[in-house]
RNA sequence: GCGGAUGUGGUGAAAUGGUAGACACUGCAAACUUAAAAUUUGCUGGCCCAGUGCCGUGCGGGUUCGAGUCCCGCCAUCCGCACCA
């Protein structure tokens, strides 16, 4: 007998598989076709056991359709552009270009020892100028179907370091290097017209069947669709040029309850005035201090300056409002400047409290009486559900009693009648804006001419490859201050011009890798016939965060891709099927110093909750794998103690996919032990005598785990197929039965591990006379005759509460079983000679009896 | 702040509205062993008056013969918020 050594067995099986090309994608007209891709890695240089578990999870189901006679493809690359380069350039003076190959070289030689069923032939990294330079050609035609522009928009300015920051960048207000204050500062930049197909990527969400709820219910919410008024304040002797301000409202049915109306900071008015107030021009200049991100904005405390101008309510010229600059007033959204409800809106009812502005109830919850309505709207705004009716005190169309959807659609329809605005339908969606002032990315290939304007670079000049001649130990963005790289003749009419010389968000290049993937030599950006073949995928999968940004953009470029003829129509929707796998957490332990400040542990430094010279820690579960606080799993080391079976066993077994799953040292132990035993019954089923007992018991446990594990596979259960297995491994442990019985029982279960634990199940089907690789053999299948079980355990309920059981034949009749409950011990005592107010049977369920 | 999700033993969890805790981890006990490791076996939600007992699925209500599951209201944690990827 040898014992399981997965150091041994683990390069021997993935030589076997590279050597037969098992994983080389092929169009077979033979076979139906699987596309199954996991969010493709940013090679931060080290793989992380978060990848273990989602890549082994694809791995799973790509296996798995390769036993189902799939044509399969499952290809690999790298989302290799992105800030952490020019950080690493900047700190260790090494090009982002290096330092990104050389975490590719690393991260894909850990990669190669999971065993994952990847065709490498189709690796690239969209930093490689064969990939961005298609990007860049469909950025061209884009650009000329129209889905291209510029306008302005705001960044964060970092003043000190002269330089535009990232959100992430931009901590408290502040610049993450310099400490400066940030500053918004309007640049020219370019945008996809994502808003053009509003409509079309809410709607088609309705589609995605395999898609989850919540990614589609985020996804809607994000596009935000509404319907509501706009229409204009007349201003009362506004300034030169202001008659009136233009608002958008999406709850017209409380105009009569409006108190102010709001503009932005950066509203034309606000910036009209600003210029002869200096208080406002003080106050707009601390709103634009503030940081882009929405968050921020909407954390921040609502502040707001009377501009002391009034307007006049549409349904009433002598009733005059006030008009105040907020910084909550997002100019991106509708109009930039809106009307105040407080009593029906939490925001403007803090606001109005906070500069004294009066509250007026437009409606009070129907049934109720509470006194006056303004009264009941003092203390807190009233904000009821839009489909629940209440009453109206300030109504003006439809009926006093209604739900708010009614009376908003009342509302627009009477508005429109009096001349009061018009109904529009708004998106919360914004375009796209794609570009970086920043080196690491891909160059947007047009040229700046000073007599034809902008000029797309012709596509025969492709890839416009970035130069690799460049220092960081400047602020700013490289590409700027490179003047051979940027100084070219116009394409058009040869004057000297100008590259741009922003490049491209990483969000762009993850928003087609997958179409690329299906023909990744082409001299196109993609090949008709591949992409007709292989589009589309037919199970996404990867990590929830990427719910909203990046499937958005992925939806929309695949529509733009079909519009510029790079996609099939069927394409247009690109994942079929999605699946969001949860994040691996692991403790963290800490003790605090003089200044109780936390100090980190790693795992190995604590030995029974307490540190070597005996100080206990502070635990903290379940938290989010990070470097700084040292509980980070390196996956190389559990493969090099374990084996990659191991750890694709312990990332599927314990936890749903869909959710997080901590990582243990004695999870990983028990995982590693289970797959020994797994091994060493096996081994000793080649052994078993020729003849024994239970032969058809084992059979049956084999095939209802036949079913149960394609089940969980199928429907993503993957700790419920593990569950399966570990109680079909204690069966065949204990099965009396003879050798051939066994040895089927144990091919059985190398198989239903294959997707799992695929070097495992490679060795022991050698080692029981399965005929070639495990990988290829057909998935078994469960004899339905075998799943059937004759008689059943039928629990028996006095009240809803378990008190006894019974044990019938499976189709025993409803009457049959009444009976037989009735004469039961326990019921008979409960109902001391009574008859049951009520008998409750669903047959092969439950029995209630009520008394 | 807004949007989305999650919450069940000491731990990870299971459970088409139908026996709450499958399958594991930890722990305890036993067998084997000179010993240890490995392996195997058993027990392992809480409580008490130890039963045909009571309580128990974040908290508070509700619907139902029956609720972890459905509805309403809270609390806590996690994800996203458009320049992190």
């Amino acid at each position: 007998m040898s014992s399981y050594d997965a150091a041994e067995i683990e390069p021997k099986w993935q030589d076997a598989w590279t050597d037969a090309g098992t994983f080389e994608a092929r169009r077979d007209p033979d076979k139906p076709k699987y596309y199954v891709l996991e969010m493709f890695p940013y090679p931060s240089g080290n793989l992380h056991i978060g990848h273990v578990r989602n890549y082994t999870m694809g791995d799973v189901v790509a296996r798995y359709k390769i036993s189902t006679g799939h044509a399969v493809l499952h290809p690999m690359g790298w989302d290799a552009f992105g800030l952490p380069a020019e950080n690493a350039a900047q700190e260790r003076r090494v090009h982002p270009g290096e330092w990104t190959y050389a975490n590719i070289a690393n991260m894909k030689s850990q990669f190669s020892r999971l065993g994952l069923s990847l065709d490498w032939s189709r690796e690239f990294a969209t930093c490689d100028p064969d990939y961005y330079g298609k990007q860049q050609a469909m950025f061209i035609d884009f650009l000329e179907q129209g889905l291209v522009y510029r306008k302005n928009a705001v960044v964060n300015w970092d003043p000190v370091d002269m330089t535009v920051l990232a959100n992430e960048q931009v901590e408290d207000g502040r610049g993450w290097r310099s400490g400066a204050l940030v500053e918004r500062r309007e640049l020219t930049q370019w945008f996809f017209k994502i808003s053009d197909y509003s409509d079309a990527l809410l709607d088609a969400l309705d589609t995605l069947e395999n898609w989850p709820d919540k990614v589609k219910t985020m996804q809607a919410n994000w596009i935000g669709r509404s319907r509501g008024l706009q229409f204009a304040f007349s201003l009362v002797d506004g300034p030169q040029g202001h008659d009136r301000i233009e608002v958008y409202t999406t709850r017209p049915d409380t105009l009569r309850g409006a108190s102010f109306v709001g503009i932005s900071p950066d509203h034309p008015l606000a910036r009209q005035l600003e210029k002869d107030n200096e208080e406002l021009a003080a106050f707009n200049a601390e709103c634009r201090r503030m940081g882009t991100a929405e968050e921020d904005m909407e954390k921040a405390e609502k502040k707001g300056f009377d501009t002391g101008l009034r307007v006049r309510h549409p349904f009433d010229t002598a009733w005059e409002l006030p008009v105040h600059v907020a910084n909550f007033i997002l100019m991106d959204y509708g109009t930039g400047a809106v009307f105040g409800c407080p009593a029906h809106d939490e925001r403007d009812h803090d606001f109005a409290v906070k500069y004294g502005l009066p509250i007026y109830a437009t409606f009070v919850p129907e049934g109720e009486l509470p006194g006056d309505p303004d009264e009941y709207v003092q203390q807190t705004a009233l904000v009821a559900p839009k489909d629940t009716p209440v009453r109206y005190v300030r109504g003006f169309a439809g009926e006093e009693v209604q739900t708010a959807n009614a009376a908003i659609d009342a509302a627009i329809a009477f508005c429109e009648a009096n001349g009061v605005g018009h109904g529009v339908t708004k998106f919360r969606l914004r375009d796209w804006g794609l570009s970086r002032q920043r080196y690491w990315g891909c160059p947007i290939p047009v040229i700046h001419c000073e007599t034809c304007g902008v000029v797309p670079e012709k596509k025969e000049n492709l890839p416009v490859e970035l130069p690799k001649d460049v220092s960081f130990d400047q602020p700013g963005n490289p590409l700027d201050r490179h003047p051979t790289w940027r100084d070219v003749p116009c394409p058009s009419c040869g004057a000297p011009a100008k590259r741009e010389t922003d490049t491209m968000d990483t969000f762009v290049d993850s928003s087609w890798y997958y179409a690329r993937f299906t023909s990744p030599g082409a001299e196109t950006p993609t090949d008709p016939e591949e992409a007709a073949y292989w589009m589309n995928v037919d199970q996404y999968i990867g990590g929830v965060e990427h719910a909203i940004l990046h499937l958005l953009y992925s939806r929309f470029f695949a529509r733009a891709m079909h519009a510029t003829g790079h996609l099939p129509a069927r394409a247009t929707e690109p994942f079929d099927a999605l699946f969001t796998q949860g994040m691996v957490t692991h403790e963290i332990y800490q003790t605090r110093d003089e200044t109780n400040r936390p100090v980190y542990h790693f795992p190995h430094e604590v030995t029974d909750g307490k540190l070597a010279d005996g100080r206990a820690v502070e635990v903290i579960p379940s938290a989010k794998m990070s470097k700084s606080k040292r509980n980070v799993v390196d996956p190389v080391e559990i493969i090099d103690r374990y084996g990659a079976d191991t750890a694709r066993w312990f990332v599927l077994s314990d936890s749903p996919p869909e959710r997080d799953v901590e990582w243990t040292a004695s999870g990983a132990e028990a995982a590693s032990k289970h797959l020994a035993r797994v091994w060493r019954i096996c081994d000793e089923a080649s052994g078993a005598a020729e003849q024994g007992r239970d032969d058809d018991a084992l059979r049956r446990a084999a095939h209802r785990t036949i079913h149960d594990v394609t089940m969980g596979i199928e429907s993503f259960g993957f700790n419920a197929a593990v569950a399966r297995l570990y109680a079909f491994t204690s069966v065949l442990q204990k099965s009396p039965a003879g050798r051939a019985a066994k040895c089927e029982a144990a091919r059985i279960l190398a198989q239903l591990m294959a997707p799992m634990t695929p070097h495992l199940s490679e060795e022991i089907w050698a080692r029981l006379g399965g005929e070639g690789l495990v990988v290829n053999a057909p998935w078994p299948v469960a004899d339905p005759a075998m799943l059937i079980d004759d008689e059943v355990v039928l629990p028996i309920q006095i009240n809803g509460k378990r008190r006894d059981e019974i044990t019938v034949a499976k189709d025993l009749g409803k009457d049959a079983i009444e009976k037989l409950v009735l004469e039961r011990h326990a019921v008979q005592k409960a109902l001391d000679g009574a008859a049951p107010r009520k008998l409750i049977v669903v047959p092969g369920r439950i029995v209630n009896v009520v008394i």
